[in-house]
DNA sequence: TTGTACGCGTTATCAC
DNA sequence: GTGATAACGCGTACAA
């Protein structure tokens, strides 16, 4: 005998049970289930009946061995470190939810071996499709996965059979940010930028270097650091920026992290925001606005991020092309950033 | 014919196809796969081989269906707006796939029903077991569960078989907390305490109180104050400490984010942290050593309980008593805090 | 419209 | 030790 619950554990209600309490067979309780065929009104009343009478449901493993999809999807996530890794999750699973569909979250660590590691997990795993945030594995092998499997993927812009990609528009983002701070009337603003092997991070760099080229302001290299997007390297950038001599009135950084880094190392320096230099940041993660003082920043929705990628996996899934697109950035002016004194 | 996959989708690899190849039967196989038995050195080599030629991965679903396990834990979060919610999936997450698991993470935002509702649908996919993170789901109604399946659970202490608590202890942490600042000197503490029915935010107001009492300090009705853990309800609370005319030279908010919220009023006020009052936070999330000043606060080992509640369902999984438990409380001294002038 | 029969990939049971 | 054989619970051609 195969103990699968403990003593005196009610029978398992199967649909077969239900299919003889209604006096039908198994397959049109299948068919009523999944809507697959026409069923005569009555007996699908008295389907009904005895399914509410039992109590059943359905069982998902069953279910996934023999129709060959799991009601499942893969997500493989990266930043563990990020202050809305689990807003994105929770966008996922709300509106997969809604499908019955079930997300997977697997971690890829930003490394492109682990993150195909991930694939391989959740492939073997059976999912019905894969949702990938912004790695760093190759567009080649995303595509490649896309054969064989409903693909839709964050940050980057690919084009292919079976992928879907959801992309947020970073350049524009730092260029409306560093466009408010040349409104503002700076015209020495330095940046802290990302990993160049980062997308987002360039994208937002190049929005920066487009605004600066527009109002006609050069380009100081001594204005210019980097960092790793988290706080530790945003305030090691700032001492940096300090260290190159470079003076200016205005900073911008690539994401909000590293502008509360940025913040702490201008308060060491005896500096004040925004009376002494005006902060930008980018993403606006919820601390932003409580920060002191508040922070001016790039606003990134990043629980509808995590919805409408899930909304788009579900519309592949079912067969159709989604047309789901990211909105457009917007610039949220807090009271990090004045006019130039 | 099933179509599965794309056309010329090359034909999975089985359990049966590794049987053929290696000469022994598919039950030799599984167990080897699975340890269930002795087998010849000779047919183990065969069959390694054949594995390893034709890349055989088990199916996970399929063994769910014939084993009754399916290798997956099931994982009841709550709070989506907490900044280490995704700190403490990642430590399960790391933990469990140490060991083959996967964690399916479903939320129950602060809410008993909805809590039922995610054990129902974590049941119906057949989990192994499943980890609760200190929700409001009631205790009878967790024990009813731990008899069918393994459970662990954070936040509570309750016993039972089947079943495995994990309680930080926070009315250390918070006897920590205001032990710091009475030693600092300070004798008026103010207190920003989270909901009643939130037995962590209890704890912690009961360990401000205890410590208050060691000391042989009076309470102040008016030096408290309560909030829903967000920086704007801590701000809010700050407010109206205010508005009670209470004066104070300390603060401890029951967590990190109501700390913010707090900062940002006294901010408002004018009021320089820690010149004019001292801060303290609980949780030390990951900004709070970035804000200015950086947060003095109790450590909670976010990612540890993740790894701990984990490691506890593994042992549990394999039929072993756990006794792990969760560290003891640390208090994080940074610079929010100073003695009284 | 409905039922029959079989398959999904693996594990458990029982003989040998 | 090892191999048949029968589940596991459901979906789906195919026949009726």
């Amino acid at each position: 005998m195969k103990i699968r619950n403990g003593p005196g554990a009610a029978a398992p209600v199967t649909l077969q049970r239900v299919a003889e309490r209604a006096g039908v067979s198994a397959s049109t309780v299948s068919r009523i289930l999944n809507g697959t065929a026409i069923v005569s009104a009555a007996k699908k009343q008295a389907v009904d009946d005895a399914i509410a009478q039992l109590g059943f449901v359905p069982n998902p493993v069953a279910r996934g061995l023999a129709g060959g999809r799991t009601l499942s999807v893969g997500v493989v996530t990266q930043a563990i470190n990020s202050p809305f890794y689990g807003v994105a999750l929770r966008g996922i699973e709300d509106e997969l939810g809604g499908a019955g569909y079930s997300p997977l979250f697997v971690s890829g660590h930003w490394n492109a071996d682990d993150e195909a590691r991930c694939i391989e997990t959740l492939r073997a795993r059976r999912v019905d499709g894969i949702i990938v945030f912004s790695g760093r594995l190759g567009d080649s092998a995303l595509r490649a996965c896309a054969r064989a499997l409903p693909v839709v993927v964050t940050g980057r812009s690919l084009k292919a059979t079976g992928l879907h990609s959801l992309n947020f528009d970073n350049f524009e983002g730092g260029r409306l940010a560093t466009r408010h701070l040349i409104g503002l009337g700076h015209r020495r603003i330095a940046f802290i930028g990302g990993e160049p092997e980062h997308p987002d991070a360039v994208e937002r760099q190049r929005g920066y270097l487009a605004a600066l080229e527009e109002a006609g302001l050069g380009v100081d290299a001594r204005l210019f650091a980097s960092g790793l997007y988290t706080e530790q390297s945003g305030l090691d950038a700032t001492e940096r920026l300090f260290g190159a001599r470079a003076s200016f009135s205005a900073l911008f950084a690539a994401n909000d992290q590293m502008a509360f880094g940025a913040a702490l190392a201008l308060h060491r320096r005896g500096l004040v925001v925004p009376q002494d230099v005006s902060l930008v940041g980018f993403d606006d993660v919820p601390s932003a606005s409580y920060t002191i003082p508040p922070l001016t920043t790039v606003h990134q929705p990043i629980y509808e991020v995590g919805r409408i990628a899930a909304a788009a996996m579900l519309e592949m899934l079912r067969g159709l092309k989604t047309r789901l697109q990211l909105p457009a950035p917007q610039l949220v002016v807090r009271e990090s950033t004045r006019g130039r004194r």
